[in-house]
DNA sequence: AACTATTTATAAGA
DNA sequence: TTCTTATAAATAGTT
């Protein structure tokens, strides 16, 4: 539908590529949002544009935990049925990631057996799992149900407050210290912090975001049938 | 698009709905197919019909898994930058605390090669030293560096501090209340406490042991019990 | 971001 | 049900 038949191949212009996109993401999460309430279905539409960013389109009835769920709980035929394509993808994935980390050396090396490699992964969701939990621990002490370890958590907790009192006076003294005089000191006094840009910590990075928040996609009033405009 | 134009609302006749649906998944099928090919982008769509089977749409460059890995990967600082409420909520039908996708879970188990098995390692060991440099904050603030940050984790401390507080005194109030009367009130008073066996904690488990970066070979492994869940 | 010639999708009917 | 066809909707190239 346009002046011309567009045969379906990769467009090269990058400019054209980026403009149908608009233009047909559009129309698909339209698509998408029709046929769900029609039909009355669970649906989801995501996608990346070709500048990276991530689009999700869910369908009014359900939630999209709801939906994902459903398809994670497909039977192992289904899943296996995709797994093989699959494997390929999420080496690719997970070797975008591997700028940001170091791996350790030991993993480099593909001499070990599948059974291996299953009882490393065990291994380390374990201990993913167990951190996980302390974490929790520290942001969420009302699960923690003894009052035994209720006072030891806090003796913890005191002791961190201790620690922040005494890096902010440093922090400050540091701070006056580079106005007074910015380079004869600085390196001899003890300054317990780091500095690499690696370090640099985002806002409330240690909270662990168990949030829920209701969703709202920005598409979604765009895509309701009897809107005129957008 | 047909001979008349159509309301967009549940089609109630169960035949019209189930032709509906047959004729606009098609379409919509074919819609995203073209959209990846032509933008060059990862794209799934994920459906149930109305009598519930699942249909699903990939684009031609990746899987599934990869999508939504990619989804479910971004780094919390792109996610910060992307402010894509989305990803919060594919993080919670994992199920999971936080940004751990429990990717062996979602691609079953079995029969995975060296290469998938070695990045799933790789992506538990990042995730795993990224909950762990978390943790660290808590228990050594002076790792971190900006006073903003340090007032943000003084906030946090202080909350978990009150928490505490109040747990102890609802602890011992229970703890009163067991002893005068052990059934009358206390499904009926406000008890913030889960008491489930998982919820049991071990004296200082909340302590980051920095050991447990260590991860174990091969061999090592093989001298631990198997735990059977995770 | 708006236009419009044209292609494409599809609702109803055969 | 599948095929046809009139009509609505999407969109490619243009401005």
């Amino acid at each position: 539908m346009g002046r011309v038949k567009l045969k379906i191949k990769k467009l090269e212009n990058t400019n054209g590529r980026q403009a149908t996109f608009a233009k047909r993401k559009h129309g698909i999460m339209k698509k998408a949002n029709e046929l769900s309430i029609l039909c009355d279905i669970d649906i989801i539409l995501l996608m990346f544009s070709p500048t990276g960013k991530p689009s999700l389109c869910k369908g009014a009835s359900s939630s999209i935990e709801e939906v994902i769920t459903k398809f994670a709980q497909l039977t192992p035929q289904e899943r296996a049925k995709r797994k093989l394509e699959s494997l390929e993808a999420l080496k690719k994935t997970f070797k975008k990631l591997d700028h940001d980390v170091n791996i350790p050396e030991f993993l480099g090396t593909s001499s070990q057996t599948i059974e291996d490699l299953t009882s490393q992964s065990r291994l380390l969701q374990n201990q993913l799992s167990d951190v996980h939990k302390r974490l929790s621990y520290w942001t969420n002490p009302d699960k923690i149900n003894s009052i035994e370890h209720l006072g030891q958590l806090e003796n913890s907790l005191r002791e961190s407050l201790n620690q922040i009192r005494s890096c902010k006076e440093n922090l400050g003294k540091q701070h006056l210290m580079s106005l007074d005089c910015h380079t004869q000191f600085q390196n001899e006094m003890h300054v317990p912090f780091r500095m690499g840009a690696e370090q640099q910590l985002s806002p409330l990075l240690w909270i662990p975001n168990n949030d829920s928040q209701h969703i709202m996609l920005p598409e979604e009033q765009n895509l309701l049938p009897h809107r005129k405009k957008f």
